[in-house]
DNA sequence: CAAAGTGTTCTAGTCAACTAAGACACTAGA
DNA sequence: TCTAGTGTCTTAGTTGACTAGAACACTTTG
């Protein structure tokens, strides 16, 4: 497992560090058992401080995913991806395609990150009620 | 124009403000002498203080988007997206069927999410020297 | 001119994120 | 048993994001 921090992004580390785990799980490059890089480690090689990635840490083990057990490391505890690895990878395969060909039209990565995000905000809108929980339209 | 404020997704107001105007410059929804919402409409229909609205309407400003005038609005100054409208609705319409394909093999928003930054972090790599700008890889 | 609507500035304060440095508690392996 | 490596806690402090409320300056319209 290999975190990316990035200060620019106005992202608190320690949720960058929490989502990047979510999504491993998600990708399935986590699963149960795999121990997550320690404390220290994280803190050596990205200069954060380890109360924030404890931070981070501390909130995946409330939310069920990670345990921690002092003295040996942190380990995950459930998985998230419920999805077929093969299934994933075709889709995975084709959407890196879909950027191939956006690339070649021209676009630059905040175009296609714009797209992106303007497709599946559609998406969301359309498919889940999500109004009230924190969301203000305008 | 419409903004989202979601706060619980933990990046800054301005910034979801900010970026919601660069989105909408790079997808065409907005060009030059488009007017901005006032800053007291994003505050009563948001929620936000006035502070940040225009803590964002001058970050816009400072990198040469937006011009604000002084009791008249703050108008577009320059556009972002160079694509063909053609073009760009072209590749939206091949990104939408793919989120319907995932969509249909079982994946939630969140997996969708997971598997769209993982491709685009991929690309980022493979064709762009982005490490030292903040970005730590451990 | 007057009024309404606009961007702008100011002061004061709260809260979350983060840093810093150290100490403690526990576990696994030599 | 000792030692290195682990998670954990404490205290103290800095910074940035945000809120609150008010006032000011300017432009447009009637």
């Amino acid at each position: 497992m290999e975190f990316r921090i990035d200060r620019s992004s106005g992202l608190p580390a320690y949720l960058q560090l929490v989502r990047q785990v979510r999504e491993a799980l998600r990708l399935g490059w986590l699963g149960p058992g795999d121990r997550l890089p320690t404390v220290r480690d994280v803190v050596a090689r990205s200069g954060v401080n380890a109360n924030t990635v404890l931070k981070a840490y501390r909130e995946l083990e409330l939310s069920g995913l990670v345990e921690a057990r002092q003295g040996s490391g942190t380990f995950i505890k459930a998985g998230l991806g419920s999805t077929d690895p093969e299934v994933m990878a075709a889709l995975r395969a084709r959407l890196a395609e879909w950027v191939r060909e956006a690339r070649e039209a021209g676009l630059d990565i905040e175009d296609i990150d714009a797209l992106v995000r303007s497709v599946l905000a559609a998406d969301e809108d359309g498919n889940q009620i999500t109004a009230g929980d924190g969301v203000a339209v305008l």
